[in-house]
DNA sequence: GGCCTTGTGTGGCCTGGCGTACAGACCGCC
DNA sequence: GGCGGTCTGTACGCCAGGCCACACAAGGCC
């Protein structure tokens, strides 16, 4: 049996994924390893398998605010595609586990060399800048309970867990908010049973009524995926 | 002499401009004319020369909310790009004029064909999504104030003029704020003089003011322009 | 001239989220 | 077993911006 694969290599051809493969390198990335700072160049490419990452964009003095998340459905290092090695996020391992990471000098051959990774990748950027969109949208109009809920699926979505480690304080980062505001909501979502919680280590109940909880963004979001990537993929093995 | 040209256009070498210039039609783009509703496919790419467009993210059942603006610096057309015909977002032409016209099916035969014209794109899709992530922490942090000195700045940039016809209610879609918040700000600078406007006839009287005025976001969205599209063209003429 | 539409200015009330501060609860470590 | 750090719960006041609703002025049109 192959090891837990990425999604996006999955739906190479078989001749192409394979060509990929051979520049992978497996890694591990470990919790709170920041991959990439903002503003400064980065020198890899990776495609997740277990891992997954947070986007986070930093305005003024603000701690931050997450725009994006990659896990093994995507790639980390999408600016690469564009051929440019710097982003304007600060990209932070939010799940630990296995990696394939590429050079980008690899990556950048193997793009100019194979049209259909560098369509595939193109998909892959469009869902991406439609899931930025939707964050901006998401953070203007929504509340903390639904932006909230709709992280914790993204989350689990990537996790391939109903548990994970998150803290109210890291949450508070993710969201853009205080700490304060996500004790509030997230006690509302314990008190609903649909998640429970203790001291960083959080567990998903209910995932229909977080689901039912959550903003539209969380399904709009799949959808865009589903339609974009999985559906007008090369025809893969 | 040359009529008004785009920016992009003007930084490709002579030999591709040249080849993208025989695709492109002129047209002339009306006030609140609507290029692409969110979800419905285009059919065109646009070169704004003196038009300039606005990019509306549509969120549940709120009106909108600008995520981005795209003048003679920029193209219309993005998704168009990564080769998806359809946006996530409404186009809505906010400064009347001309613009450069290309079929899809031409603008990705020739993508396909010019390396340097990709090279560009990616370049300044790059652009965009620094734009669009910015625009996320812009909504998240800043007050109305700066964020409507800063919208003005970027429309007054793409409009070449220092009067332009907005009203409060179309500024107040277009922040994603209520009208009367638009009036309190705009009553602001008024009075500090950077600004006066009377029944939609909007003028900048203060630039520097107002870009004093303005978060940081403006200046930061000109100097990724600057640093990724401007400094690492192609060599042009 | 009088009408109606469109754009601006003001008022009052409400709430979500912010800043801050503090207290309890739990865990690991010495 | 006690101490200190970490995580969570709760409470205070405050304010930007949300919801109205209304008043008024300036044009366009008949």
């Amino acid at each position: 049996m192959s090891p837990p694969q990425n999604r996006l290599i999955e739906l190479l051809p078989l001749r192409e994924r394979n060509r990929l493969l051979a520049l992978c390198e497996p890694v591990h990335l470990s919790l709170s390893e920041v991959l990439c700072e903002a503003g400064t160049p980065t020198q890899h490419v990776h495609f997740p398998t277990e891992a997954f990452i947070s986007l986070v964009a930093r305005v003024d003095e603000h701690p931050g605010l997450e725009v994006g998340m990659v896990g093994r459905e995507g790639l980390f290092g999408a600016p690469m595609i564009l051929g440019v090695t710097t982003s304007p996020l600060r990209a932070l391992v939010q799940g630990s586990g296995a990696s394939w990471r590429v050079e980008a000098a690899d990556f950048r051959r193997e793009l100019a060399a194979s049209p259909l990774l560098l369509r595939l990748m193109h998909r892959y950027l469009y869902v991406l800048m439609a899931q930025m969109v939707a964050s901006a949208g998401c953070l203007r109009f929504h509340l903390i309970g639904p932006r909230l809920s709709r992280w914790l699926l993204m989350s689990q979505d990537r996790a391939h867990a109903t548990q994970f480690h998150v803290t109210h304080d890291f949450l508070a980062y993710m969201l853009g908010v205080r700490r304060v505001g996500v004790t509030q909501a997230a006690g509302d979502l314990q008190r609903r049973g649909l998640i429970t919680y203790h001291r960083g280590d959080l567990t998903v109940l209910d995932r229909p009524g977080l689901e039912a909880a959550a903003c539209s963004c969380y399904a709009q979001g799949r959808q865009v995926y589903a339609e974009h990537v999985e559906a007008a993929a090369p025809a893969a093995t």
